[in-house]
DNA sequence: GCATGGGCGTAGACCGTTCTACATAGCACC
DNA sequence: GGTGCTATGTAGAACGGTCTACGCCCATGC
């Protein structure tokens, strides 16, 4: 079966055969070792060349490098996972390393048995964007392999590098903004999870909500909401909230996917936003920008995450031991979801 | 550099060691393979548990299978592909198989340079999602590894599989339902792309919408308008047509992600959607049942296809050598955006 | 003239699996 | 008791790279 498919591929001896030289001699013109004359370099590479021998990464992968990175993403529907590949992209465009994405569906289950399975590949590092497995998980990871963890607040950790925005920050820059637009009544929408940690962002949007809003004195107006991932979930959480007598007079929503479910059912529900209830999102996605959104959002600029995860893992694979928590500063974008009434 | 992380990982030896039988009977039980009492089994499976053993990819890549299959996306924001991924794993759930995906960000030579890298790698087989390169390179690639593609339409082909919607038949539900709604000048937004071959799905989109026109009497109104990936060059043409003099009755926008943008264009330019212009999508993806977006589509069922991907695929892994070629039969999903007139 | 050392290239072990070919045991049958 | 067959387990050669250890050559210094 499929046996017309073993087209006697081009091995290193073919090509050192070719090139007449010695088998090692054309793996360190690979991987440019050193001891090399030109003469022999060029020699080799021509034959290289002529052949179109390409060296196939699971031989490579028993002994050396692999030249790929794996990323683990939670949800691809989330288009903030986008901005983070877009980072991870440009920071590898000019190397050697290619990256390789698993998709964990939001599942602890398919988040570990995808870590298994990168790390059997192998890949040279791991980013993991957004995962949900606690801390013992990820130091087991990070002792196999070099990793960065994107969207994860660990930041005492010393096997293994974080990038992260200051959530709490951003969640007490909505916070503020609604007040300063007149609102006290501000309710946040956030994500359930089995068994939430401290190190997600979500718990830490959380932490920062209830502190400014302790601040502003607005404790007993505290509202945490939790729905599931499901656009079905989400929207029913929404419904509940914006049919109630005492409807909150702003939603927070911790990513801004769920916010465009909000104004969806807002809009069904004939309330005008932000009129009747102002909505915030959390992300800043291309999404917010559309007309027939308009969402007030906080930007984390993903981009920035991505560079900078794979920049560090980068680093991480050359030999670096100490680690490194890099945090940006998130920044608020008003638009016409939080406009103040009039 | 980092030899704290050579863990004297427990290998195939290790467990043979433990079990006390010979590496081969340790390999037999891992693959099922034919010639194993199940006293020995049980030796064995006690063992790995024990060790708590993974055999690793790399070294079962250079002999036998890796289990693993790859698909390459071109586009990771454009949501319609979530959908598809939704299917491959549900196709993928109760097997073996794991997914890695590579994107190509819609670019050929890295598209290119995914390919080969997942041959490399090597993959079982590979599922190539709405690629750009032409037969030729296809052919190359189905050589050397089981392949099925989506969303590119080679009904000829016999080296690999396809899955594909009608998208000519797409297109014509389109166009007849503009113009049941009462619209006759329509024109189509369609994506810029250096080298179109007629296998693309946009391509085909063109030919129907074409076809469509012609028999409705209306290939004096065909207007067939391309715009790039970005959403800045997207905008602009948007804006371009919704501008100028003879503004169209209604926009068909080759894919969903594009006619949030022209909603949103729209919306700005203070037009209403759908009295001053209809709009319509491809692909029903979930943001066109956005109240806000309220968008009439195609549905080809995105899930659906990745399904039947996978499905097709694993059945050329075991060995079919027929092709098989499939097809969807697409659904107009009319909603407020290209209501009738009133 | 001879030891020294640096530059260059090579031989061959090694990585962790799979898989073919073969050895052995047990059993049925004559 | 010998023969043939089946069922089970094993030895060892692949697979295609990397990388260590070493040898050769030539220039240099004394």
């Amino acid at each position: 079966m499929a046996s017309s498919r073993t087209t006697d591929r081009t091995t290193i001896r073919t090509v050192a055969a070719d090139a007449g030289v010695s088998v090692a001699a054309v793996s360190k013109v690979l991987r440019n070792a050193y001891g090399v004359s030109d003469e022999l370099r060029a020699r080799v590479e021509t034959s290289i060349a002529r052949l179109g021998y390409r060296p196939r990464a699971a031989a490579r992968a028993m002994r050396g490098q692999t030249d790929t990175i794996g990323v683990l993403l939670a949800d691809i529907r989330n288009p903030f996972f986008s901005d983070i590949m877009d980072g991870v992209h440009s920071a590898l465009e000019r190397t050697k390393y290619q990256s390789l994405v698993g998709i964990s569906q939001s599942a602890l289950s398919i988040e570990l048995a995808l870590v298994d399975a990168m790390t059997d590949r192998p890949m040279d590092g791991l980013i993991l964007v957004a995962p949900r497995m606690v801390a013992a998980d990820v130091t087991v990871t990070a002792l196999r392999s070099p990793t960065v963890l994107i969207g994860h607040h660990e930041p005492q950790a010393t096997l293994f590098d974080t990038v992260n925005d200051n959530d709490r920050l951003g969640a007490q820059l909505v916070v503020e903004h609604l007040v300063a637009t007149g609102r006290s009544d501000i309710a946040f929408l956030s994500l359930e999870i089995d068994d939430p940690i401290n190190a997600l962002v979500t718990s830490q949007r959380e932490i920062g909500y209830r502190a400014a809003m302790a601040e502003n004195g607005l404790s007993a107006h505290v509202d945490i909401v939790r729905a599931g991932q499901s656009s079905r979930e989400t929207q029913a959480a929404a419904r509940r909230m914006l049919k109630s007598g005492e409807r909150p007079e702003a939603i927070f929503c911790w990513t801004d996917f769920v916010a465009l479910e909000v104004l969806s059912v807002a809009r069904e529900l004939g309330l005008s936003v932000p009129e009747d209830v102002a909505v915030v999102g959390y992300d800043n996605t291309s999404y917010c920008d559309l007309a027939q959104n308009d969402l007030t959002s906080v930007d984390q600029s993903g981009h920035t995450l991505g560079l900078q995860a794979a920049r560090l893992l980068i680093e991480r694979i050359k030999g670096r031991i100490s680690p490194e928590h890099f945090v940006v500063t998130p920044r608020l974008v008003a638009r016409g979801s939080s406009r103040p009434r009039t």
